[in-house]
DNA sequence: TCTGGGGTCCTAGGACCC
DNA sequence: TCTGGGGTCCTAGGACCC
């Protein structure tokens, strides 16, 4: 039986390429940050995205602003569009669709996908010869530069796209103990979907690599893992039976939005509170309303000065996109916390449940 | 280095209905 | 009056990812 082949193609520090190659052809070569203003080193918010110019001065993205501003601080920091990022988005997906076996193409986030190519790899001869083919179109036609791991499997494929960066080809396999050598060193949390927590708890048990858990039946992993140890147990393995499902144009689930203050917020400060929160219902309005979207459940997160976070949450009998009554809704929810005493840290809004607004919002436009 | 902002998916309990 | 099982919606929280 011929392999199955999946390619994962994820682009290399995608935002900070957008504004390198496509919107600021001027920085190509700088160490360029994406992310919130550093404010001269004071700023609190982290980096989006850095080139790899800066992180060779040792920027990586989720890094706080202010130390990357004293790590590089003629690095080019840019708050960035998010509406460039999605085009360049929905151009190297539309690449993928001509390379993809029946088109199909799964859409892992913004800037990564994976596309099955067993016919593919036939045509092309081989799967490093595609995968080149890949990269080199993507960087021709959408000029962004990419990293691509291929595999019989998408959990492997992921994983093989990390180990070489950027513009790196990863081919592991096809057969099975080619995987199970690959996966056999790297640490439990190179595989998608183990973060810190599960890190935390498998290493209380003395386990820190997949080459262990390739060594351990699954009532071995029972204690540390319960309900997951069949997972873990096959992924260790480089076993996913998973089909590859094309996830068509992007859904979206729900809108937020958060702001964390420069300073705590005193909690009798509620007017204050309440004028930030309407600038955020505003802005989600008026993205609901461009993209023709209701919402159905309105949350406010709320996080305090010692970092503890709650999100309270309510549903609403009749869809809208009305700023004014997300606004009244989401101080409703703020104003009925239990907690008091804390100053605050952080607000947000997040709207849920959305669904296509019909001709109510037309019939609006009109007036 | 005190820890952003945008998301997704999963679980679990309770309400409510048939 | 008691009992059940299934389905769906709502809320809260947690893990994870980029």
């Amino acid at each position: 039986m011929k392999s199955r082949w999946i390619m994962h193609v994820d682009m290399d520090a995608f935002f900070a390429s957008v504004e390198q190659y496509r919107n600021h052809p001027e920085l190509a070569g700088r160490p360029v940050c994406v992310g919130h203003d550093p404010k001269g080193g004071r700023g609190r918010g982290v980096v989006r995205a850095a080139s790899y110019e800066a992180r060779a001065k040792g920027i990586h993205a989720g890094m706080p602003v202010s130390q990357a501003y004293h790590l590089c601080p003629d690095a080019a920091f840019i708050p960035g569009e998010f509406e460039s990022y999605s085009v360049a988005s929905d151009e190297f997906m539309d690449i993928l669709h001509e390379y993809a076996d029946g088109g199909r193409v799964r859409r892992a986030s913004i800037d990564e996908a994976y596309i099955e190519v067993t016919e593919g790899v036939e045509v092309f001869g081989g799967p490093r010869n595609l995968a080149a083919w890949i990269q080199d179109s993507i960087w021709h036609e959408a000029n962004l530069p990419c990293s691509v791991g291929a595999a019989p499997n998408m959990s492997v494929a992921k994983v093989a796209t990390g180990m070489n960066k950027p513009r790196g080809i990863t081919i592991v396999g096809p057969e099975p103990s080619d995987i199970m050598k690959f996966l056999e060193p790297l640490p439990v949390t190179a595989l998608n979907g183990i973060g810190r927590k599960t890190a935390e708890r498998l290493e209380k048990f003395g386990i820190t690599t997949l080459g262990q858990i390739q060594r351990m039946t699954i009532s071995e992993l029972w204690p540390a893992l319960g309900r997951g140890s069949p997972w873990l147990f096959q992924r260790a393995r480089g076993i996913d039976e998973r089909p590859l499902i094309d996830n068509g144009p992007r859904v979206r689930k729900s809108m937020s939005k958060d702001r964390t203050f420069l300073e705590d917020v005193e909690p009798d400060a509620v007017d204050y509170i309440h004028e930030v929160l309407g600038g955020m219902c505003g802005k989600i309005g008026a993205r609901l309303q461009k993209k023709a979207l209701k919402f159905k459940t309105v949350t406010v997160k709320m996080r305090f000065s010692d970092y503890s976070t709650i999100q309270r949450s309510r549903s609403i009998p009749v869809e809208t996109n009305n700023s004014d009554i997300l606004h009244r809704l989401a101080v409703e929810i703020f104003d009925q916390r239990e907690e008091r005493e804390k100053s605050i840290r952080l607000v947000g809004v997040k709207v849920s449940g959305l669904s296509e607004a019909s001709e109510q919002l037309c019939l609006t436009e009109y007036l």
